[in-house]
Formats: C-alpha cells, structure tokens, sequence
DNA sequence: TCGTGTCTGCTTAGGAGCGT
DNA sequence: ACGCTCCTAAGCAGACACGA
C-alpha cells in the first residue's frame, strides 16, 4: 500500500505553527526562534516530511537542479569523465540541488528544452570543443552556465578547467630538467584533435612551445587506445625517433600499453603521464594529476554564485602539479 | 459529455497583530 | 518598541465534483 505523502500543512498542525513558519525554518530566510525551530523540526523528523519537490519549484521558480551537459564522445575516457560527474553530483548536493544527465544523442535541443521549461536552474557543459556547437546556444540562455573547458572564443562565458598547456609545459621541463633532449607526446586519439577538443590540443601546444623555448628536439602524436595500436604507434615513433629518451603520456587508457611495449621492445624511457592518480601509483609514474574532483566542485560553485546573481571571474585555470614517484 | 469551479502541493514579501 | 509569528496572494497543472 503507497502511503500518501506528508505535507507542509500537517507538519504546520503538528507542530502547531503557521504554514509559513515550517517552511522558514526550513529555508533559513527568516529568523525563528530556537524553541518554534525545534519545535518544527521535531515535527518533520516524527512525520518524515519531504518537501514536494514540484510545488517548491513552483513557487520558489526554482527547480533545484542543475544539468550536466556530458556528450560521451568516442575517444573520451570515462572512468575521467565519470570522476567530474561525480564530483559535480556531490558538490551539487551540498548546495541542495540534483543533477540532471543530458549526452548528446539530443544535441542542443536538449540544452534548450531543459533550460525553456524550467526543469533546471543551471548547466555545467563539459568536454567542450574549440568550436562548440552548444556555445552560440550557451549565450542565448537566460539562465546561468558554467564550461568545464574552454571554447576558442570564451569572451562572455564562464570557465574552469586544469591549465593543460601549463601542464604539457611542465611535462616538458621535469624531463629536460632530467637530462632529457629529446621528447615525444603522445597524447588522445585522432578523432579527439579533429574534434578541436580544447584540452587535448591545448597540452601538445604548451608541450610545442616548452620544447621551442628550451631548444630542445620534440614530436607530438596522437594515440588510439587499443593495445595492437599503441604498440604500432611507439613502434613507429622510435624507429622514426630513436633519440627520444623522455615520453609524455596524456592518454589515460593508453599508459599501461605504452609501458608494456617499453618493456617489450627493452627501452628504458623516462615517461611522465597526465593522468588520474590511480593510474600513475600503479606503474610508479611520474605524474601530472587531473584534478577532476577540484574542477567539478568548482565549477558548481561558480554556478551557485551566478545563481545567487553574483559576479564570478571569467576564466579559473587550476595550476599543475607534478608528483615524482621513484619506479 | 461537456464546461466550470475548486482544490492541492510550496515559497515569498510585506504588513498585521500578539505578548512582553 | 521590539521580536516573533501569522496571514495573504500568486503562480501551474492535474484531479475531481457538479450542474446543465
């Protein structure tokens, strides 16, 4: 048997308090005082009240969900993915708010149906292209939005993600700084370049120009994920390359094949991955992290604070950090 | 079988009213 | 006078009762 739902107005009855003052002691908007507070909130506990999420919405014009634009391309990975997704979900909760999944089997009219009909208040749109179709539409939105990733024109938006160009540039300089002259990147799959996806393309140019700047010997390629094609990549990159000593690595599904042909073919490269920290503590690798968790708790703090109708910086670029480990 | 009217879920601002 | 609490109305959409 369903059991119909508790209502504001039956714990207004037994608590015996207005409608409204249940309803400020649980927004917190107005001052009540400590013996009505508890006398309210005991209520709710012995009659297990949850507000109707509908009638809040329609009342306070707020859903108190914010969406997460996530479009699960091919060559994305997602166990990354999955680590701001989570991240997003929990820092959302503490803000009391819900996350709604949209991917992009809908295209932008998912984006705009969520935001037209109110079923959110917010998005957060993550891996974002250099020219992102979901931008133009980002700007027509009245309600607020926050990328995770930076479009080629980010003029108007807000944005957070870890500095990848300052990442490929401290890949570079821990290997020169190791003696190293000569050094390839290989980084995400093809199709993931000829996307124009920001992050990808953003480290192999920080990674270029580190390399310029120091005068050192590099090449940069794209990797696939399946074990046979990265072994025909490294392969081919060191018999075109036989003087490269250090190798980055900015491909999460790819490091544990790279090292498995190394120890095949018997080179002893010194490698630096970009990549989460399980990754790197399992193979022992010096690592630069991606803070996925940092990034999806910030970006939903800049929402709430647009939401709140407060200003919030345009661009946030978390800084790299390299972790030594000793194999 | 229509159309009409009433009710329900909740929040919020502003002002009324109560007790001390 | 002050601190606290209450009252009110609006907003949407579906359910339901009622009379013609």
């Amino acid at each position: 048997m369903k059991g119909r739902d508790v209502t504001i107005a039956e714990v207004a009855r037994h608590a015996g308090v207005a409608v409204s003052t249940v309803s400020y002691v649980l927004s917190g908007k107005r001052a009540i005082s400590a013996e009505t507070r508890r006398r309210v909130l005991d209520s709710v506990r012995a009659l297990g009240y949850h507000p109707n999420a509908g009638a809040r919405a329609l009342a306070s014009k707020r859903a108190n969900v914010i969406a997460l634009v996530l479009p699960l391309r091919a060559g994305m990975h997602v166990p990354v993915l999955m680590q701001f997704a989570t991240s997003v979900v929990t820092a959302a909760r503490s803000f009391d708010h819900d996350v709604l999944l949209l991917t992009a089997d809908e295209g932008t009219d998912g984006i705009r149906r969520a935001a037209a009909s109110a079923l959110v208040d917010g998005l957060i749109l993550m891996d974002i292209e250099e020219h992102d179709e979901r931008v133009p539409v980002l700007r027509e939105l009245s309600e607020p939005t926050v990328l995770i990733g930076f479009p080629a024109d980010s003029a108007g938006l807000t944005c957070v993600d870890l500095d990848f160009e300052a990442a490929g540039k401290l890949c570079v300089a821990h290997l020169a700084g190791r003696g190293h002259r000569e050094i390839a990147l290989l980084g995400a799959p093809a199709v993931v370049y000829e996307r124009g996806t920001g992050f990808a393309r953003r480290t192999r140019s920080g990674f270029a120009d580190a390399i310029e700047a120091r005068g050192l010997s590099g090449v940069a390629l794209p990797c696939e994920e399946g074990f046979d094609d990265v072994r025909v990549t490294v392969k081919q990159l060191l018999a075109d390359h036989p003087q490269v000593t250090g190798l980055v690595v900015h491909n999460e599904a790819a490091v544990g094949h790279v090292l498995a042909t190394l120890r095949e073919l018997d080179r002893q490269l010194e490698v630096v991955a970009i990549c989460p920290d399980d990754i790197a503590d399992r193979a022992r690798l010096a690592s630069v992290l991606i803070p996925a968790e940092e990034v999806g708790r910030e970006a939903v703090r800049l929402l709430m604070e647009k939401l709140e109708g407060r200003q919030v910086p345009a661009s946030t670029l978390l800084q790299p950090r390299l972790t030594y480990r000793r194999a």
